[in-house]
DNA sequence: ATACATGTTGGAGC
DNA sequence: GGCTCCAACATGTA
């Protein structure tokens, strides 16, 4: 569920809400939720991961976290963490996490970093990247201040996609593999956002949870790499190790077969 | 069926 | 203050 294209997915389904006048709310959320009865909802938002539900005077923030999960018109057997009803429907969350924003939306939330936003902006990606030259690229992918909406799976396909080892430093990428690394962040956040519509979105993943690299049919690594320590899957053999050392050179699957005989 | 995982936060300790 | 590590949260899947 969490990824940022859900979370589009999400917004995009709910609009049969906006603008409906809030009948019910309820749930076993900790949060002392504002009596919004009565109220409007003026828009659906996204941010990364963060989905967003804006009354006119206050906004509730929705995070699923690991487990958090959505229905639209349906309930689970599990109490909702939140619930919202309207003259047309309902809305339920579980597993979440709730919070009412302090503030205006827009005073808190930068879209030019999210990746599945309009206003997403590669330029200023790349001068973020440029004051962390130590960190590793798996790390810098999941940094949500910089590619608000990518998630691990988002991560190892991108790095895979590029052929860039995930423990590559940001600062020894070449040029033209750091601007490969921003464009697919967002090229593969939309193509995981069709796929995961048509519910095929696991049989294109080339590398994330594969055993052998589709490319040139050497194992897969699976590592939990960098400070985030998160599952990172790679091919030593296809992705390059940009870390300020002598570059190793990809060997041809075929004529290693070849050299094996 | 036990372990693991598409994620983040807050606190402890250094 | 900054950094890292760890627990906590909670649930579907293999």
């Amino acid at each position: 569920m969490p990824e940022g294209p859900s979370i589009v997915i999400l917004k995009e389904a709910v609009q049969e809400f906006k603008g409906k006048k809030l009948i019910k709310i309820g749930g076993n959320t900790k949060i002392e939720l504002p009596d919004l009865v009565g109220q409007p909802v003026k828009d659906f938002k996204s941010w990364g991961k963060h989905f967003l539900i804006c009354f006119p005077e206050n906004t509730i923030r929705i995070h699923f976290l690991l487990f958090g999960s959505y229905r639209i018109n349906e309930r689970k057997d599990t109490p909702e963490r939140l619930s919202l009803k309207f003259a047309n429907g309902e809305l339920n969350f579980y597993a979440c996490s709730v919070r009412l924003l302090e503030d205006d939306p827009d005073k808190i939330y930068d879209w030019t970093s999210d990746v599945m936003n309009e206003s997403w902006s590669p330029r200023k990606a790349r001068s973020k990247l440029k004051n962390i030259p130590d960190t590793m690229a798996c790390d810098a992918l999941l940094d949500q201040t910089i590619f608000s909406g990518v998630g691990n799976i988002i991560k190892n396909e991108v790095l895979f996609r590029i052929r860039v080892h995930p423990e590559s430093r940001i600062g020894k990428l070449p040029p033209k593999k750091l601007s490969a690394l921003i464009k697919e962040a967002r090229d593969y956040s939309f193509d995981f956002l069709e796929w995961k519509k048509a519910f095929v979105l696991r049989k294109h993943w080339l590398i994330h949870t594969k055993k052998t690299c589709p490319r040139c049919n050497l194992p897969v690594t699976k590592k939990y790499a960098g400070k985030t320590k998160r599952r990172s899957f790679f091919c030593t053999n296809c992705q390059v190790l940009y870390n300020g050392r002598k570059t190793k050179i990809p060997i041809n699957r075929k004529y290693t077969r070849k050299i094996a005989k």
